[in-house]
DNA sequence: CGCGGTTTTGAGAATCCTCAAAACCAGTGG
DNA sequence: CCACTGGTTTTGAGGATTCTCAAAACCGCG
């Protein structure tokens, strides 16, 4: 919950011709149309530190950004201080989507690590609908991907114990590093303290802390370096009766 | 959890031109060309029974829904039977978006109300989105609506209280519905059980029944007829720390 | 009247919380 | 190189919230 300080505008450095994210496996193959849009779409790079706001809760934010590199997490806090870690994003995921359609920031966007951002503007989002309506489209399935992730934490949160919920987030987020490409091969190291995972989980930071350590001890995971690493998934996926998410290949804007 | 049965599918009873819920001054105008498409995309009316399933969780669905008239839930369910309730649907909200980009549904739909529902045909999703860019962005923006609707309900359950939550979630179903037009003279009656309540809050069915009653102590609801209302929304707000949402008006597709 | 679903109540138990303090650890400045 | 610092993790202990189990009351409906 630091500071808000420390970007950098920076003017291109990876044209989308070059993105090295886009010949990942993940990702869907693009037309040249479409390309050529979005290369145009894409109005220059922000650098932002670990810690840094990227986005504020009440806030009209004119830009929407992909993630290039890094982490971030999103958030909504109570009056009193309380914090909501909404959903975590990774390298390809959209930020600040829900802003630039309905207006006002409704959550607030912190970065877990450096991170590289692809910055578009708001404004342009029309005429992406009017002229790529494959674009639009592949925007819409982003949005219905979110949502289906924030169906299956509230699931997590509402019905699994406190075992089951921390063993389904750290599998979960996992999962989708390896889906954005980041395992090298090690196995990932996901960059968040205990504090983030308890105000993801609902639960208090004594308790994560206990909770985690079972899992440790039961050698599904290993908490090392200021961050958290998997070492059973089947483990942990059938501790939390989770399936898993099948992902298919997706769209990057 | 009941039936499955009765289901009847008529053909159109309104045309979209005497769509019940357009004029009302929650909805943004169409264009007369929108208008039009609509009208073809509608395939007519499926009227459900309160209690059925209208869609279910692993299915693919060759249709999605906008809600004429009743009310629904969403919901996902853990191998052990626990279940997760994940919003409430009330006329003319969208059914199956979700399922209709992605393919699989990952959640299920029960009524809570008999209900009418125009149907739409998937595979003409894209023909909108070819061609009606101003009714896709619309498309997205309910979605983006549906997440944040998702993000509030996972700060109340994560970080509320008992007390808190349930305030907060009788608050927001009746705003809502209060948006949807459903209120006559009477307030709403929101036609769901204590069960429901607890699935939706993640809490036990015993915990919040005397959570409610602590409510009704409190002179801010009303338990009656099977279905709740609401006597303070100001002191339900107040009491969750809610700022209520600021609901503009919205697309009808 | 009887039935199934829903609400209510009581009571003991488990989970999870708060408070408090210590241990640990990486980075900073002397 | 070492002491200091702030952030993070760990531990202990008592307490509050919430849960489970069980049974009764209630209520609309056939």
């Amino acid at each position: 919950m630091s500071g808000q300080s420390a970007y950098s505008l920076a003017t291109r450095q990876y044209p989308c011709g070059k993105c090295p994210l886009r010949p990942l496996p993940v990702f869907r193959e693009f037309e040249s149309q479409e390309l050529l849009f979005v290369s145009g779409f894409k109005k220059g790079e922000l650098a932002v530190d670990k810690g840094a706001t990227v986005l504020v809760e009440g806030s009209h934010s004119a830009h929407l950004y992909t993630i290039l590199s890094g982490w971030a997490f999103r958030y909504k806090l109570l009056r009193d201080g309380r914090r909501q870690i909404l959903n975590y994003s990774m390298p390809g995921d959209l930020i600040g989507l829900q802003g630039s359609l309905m207006g006002e920031m409704q959550h607030s966007v912190e970065a877990l690590s450096p991170m590289l951002l692809c910055v578009f503007e708001r404004d342009q989002l029309h005429e992406l609908y009017r002229n790529y309506p494959g674009l639009a489209y592949d925007i819409t399935w982003m949005a219905s991907r979110e949502e289906r992730m924030l169906d299956e934490n509230l699931l997590s949160i509402g019905r699994r114990s406190a075992l089951e919920r921390t063993a389904y987030l750290v599998a979960f987020i996992s999962s989708r590093a390896r889906g954005a490409g980041l395992n090298g091969k090690r196995p990932v190291q996901i960059p968040i303290t205990q504090q983030h995972i308890a105000d993801t989980l609902g639960l208090s930071l004594v308790h994560t802390n206990k909770t985690i350590r079972k899992l440790m001890d039961r050698k599904l995971i290993i908490w090392r370096d200021g961050g958290c690493e998997v070492i059973s998934h089947e483990g942990l996926t059938e501790l939390a009766g989770w399936q898993g998410l099948g992902e298919e290949r997706r769209p990057l804007i």
